[in-house]
DNA sequence: CTGAAAGCGCTTACAG
DNA sequence: CTGAAAGCGCTTACAG
């Protein structure tokens, strides 16, 4: 039951030896679609289970030549919606018998090595696929992945020279969706805060506030630089709060600027929502505290994982992987 | 450069011949210890490196019987703390070439099957050692590690029983300097805000407090339950302004329930720090936050990874694994 | 110090 | 439908 006969690992040949066939058999036992006569394979799968016998993946790999290892480069965990990504996507492959091999590419020093030898691990493990998440996995790592020649996927970015698929939320049209909302609150003095620059995510976001204004003939009193953690936001208040005149409702670039903002507004003495709604993105779990109580718009992370491994799953891929866009919803709370 | 040659994948063989030598020397260039020329070496490595050779891992393992494998179990990386720790054990690993095989192992539902095929995978990827972090991993699935016979090294918690090694953060101490800390501040009537109950932690932590008060001759004015939630913290502060006289200090078994504290008395009309000293434990991102700056317990976390995978990378381990406690640093801010 | 040979655990044409 | 045989890419005694 335990795997092991006399402390050592039970292979294939335990199993044809116990079940009296040849290892062929065995193998063939556990290939679905391999011919065996239905009585044999019952046998063979049965003394399989008691004797406690799996295949080993690292030969089945050898031989085989497929790996169902995939690998999965993350960056900044500290970033609820980056952790909460990439959990999913991990137990999505979890559930599709994929394997992930992570690595975490925190951007600074140690980048360019750690890119090295995660790269140079990647090869070793033959994998033939990897997928980045996060925006802040650099632009140095996507070209170092592109180069290695392998399929590489992009999890809610997009690279904009298109050189390689993606699966991502269309956080442009959810930019749509908030930018309306606050519309129809009947506010009328709109600013902005942008997200990290350089970032396809923040570009889209911005762009899709921006698009929905323009829709009902408005446009942004302000569009005020930012970098997607909370200390912009809250920094972001105070240029909010001088303002004259002061707007009435800001569309972050996500939520933990817009969390930052609404505590900045709170200490410049502003209330929300009455005086100046504030809508984040993302639907983090901090949105739903109850200091925040921020409206925001969600993405759809169970759908885009699914979507992930979908075609990382398919055997006879595009020559050139489409850029997917899932649609995002908004999340009304409290906060406007 | 690429690793591969004609398309495919380029092999000690194919090094062997380029260099002029047979396939054993090859390997054995690699391993830093076997006999090889010092010249012969150097014009192994080198070619090697023209061709973007470097050994197949999956071979390497399958015949010297030593994978660099670690499972890894962990669970809600929602828990900010849950990913950090997460983020640096899969850093540090993969710096010691150590990889790690994933799992997530969301409480609920699914839970019991998951655990199943993780296992099944583990066993299957010749996996030797596991190690759970998170408290959320619950016990069913510790014991179901502790039956595969593997070594398995608990992170951030101990199992009650002692059945097996762990690296923990002390935090009992650490709950120590957090009383000690109130009660240098004049605070006199204090309250406890519980973790999850039956967590190692919790139970850690609470007796860490008490402890702290009870070596000034002091003891909690009450003791509230908890989960560790945000939410937790949000309603025990109305239990808070209830009582009479009212607490001076909590002390919360985690920064998410501090924070959710923070809110409540606020909502109370409860000034913090003046009316009530609060403080956490964990030191998560948002304990950073303007809103809450929170005072809080640090959890040794660099030194907890790395002590981690000293272990895991023994070759001649004990025959029991010890817990190891690892110190805790308090961070003062403002809310206490 | 170096090469030929065996073997890790498995899959897959190849003949029956 | 089934077995014997070759081979995936590597390491490691075993003889030189």
């Amino acid at each position: 039951m335990d795997g092991r006969i006399a402390g050592k690992t039970v292979t294939a040949a335990d199993v044809a030896k116990a079940a009296g066939v040849s290892r062929s058999m065995v193998s063939r036992a556990f290939r679905e679609t391999a011919y065996v006569a239905a009585d044999q394979r019952e046998k063979i799968l049965r003394t399989a289970k008691d004797l406690g016998y799996s295949p080993n993946v690292l030969a089945q790999a050898l031989i085989s030549g497929k790996t169902p290892f995939v690998g999965v480069v993350t960056s900044g965990l500290a970033n609820p919606i980056h952790a909460e990504l990439y959990g999913a996507l991990v137990q999505e492959m979890q559930a599709r018998s994929l394997v992930p091999l992570s690595f975490q590419m925190n951007s600074g020093d140690g980048e360019v090595a750690g890119l090295r030898t995660a790269i140079e691990t990647i090869k070793r493990f033959e994998v033939r696929q990897i997928v980045l998440t996060s925006f802040a996995v650099s632009d140095r790592v996507l070209d170092a992945c592109l180069d290695t020649g392998l399929r590489v996927h992009l999890l809610n970015r997009a690279d904009d020279a298109g050189r390689t698929g993606a699966v991502c939320a269309d956080v442009a049209q959810g930019g749509v969706l908030a930018a309306r909302h606050v519309l129809e609150q009947g506010r009328t003095r709109i600013a902005i805060l942008d997200g990290a620059p350089g970032a396809w995510t923040a570009r889209q976001r911005r762009a899709g506030y921006e698009q929905g204004l323009s829709n009902a003939g408005h446009s942004a009193v302000a569009v005020l630089p930012g970098d997607y953690s909370e200390r912009c936001g809250f920094l972001a208040a105070e240029d909010i709060a001088r303002m004259q005149p002061r707007p009435d409702a800001v569309l972050c670039a996500n939520d933990l600027s817009a969390c930052g903002m609404i505590t900045g507004l709170h200490a410049q003495g502003m209330r929300v929502p009455d005086d100046i709604a504030v809508v984040g993105f993302d639907d983090i779990p901090q949105a739903a505290w109850s200091s925040f109580d921020l409206t925001t718009v969600s993405l759809p992370v169970q759908p885009m994982v699914s979507q992930l491994c979908e075609r990382v799953e398919d055997d006879a891929p595009p020559e050139i992987d489409p850029v997917t866009l899932l649609p995002c919803a908004l999340k009304r709370r409290g906060s406007g």
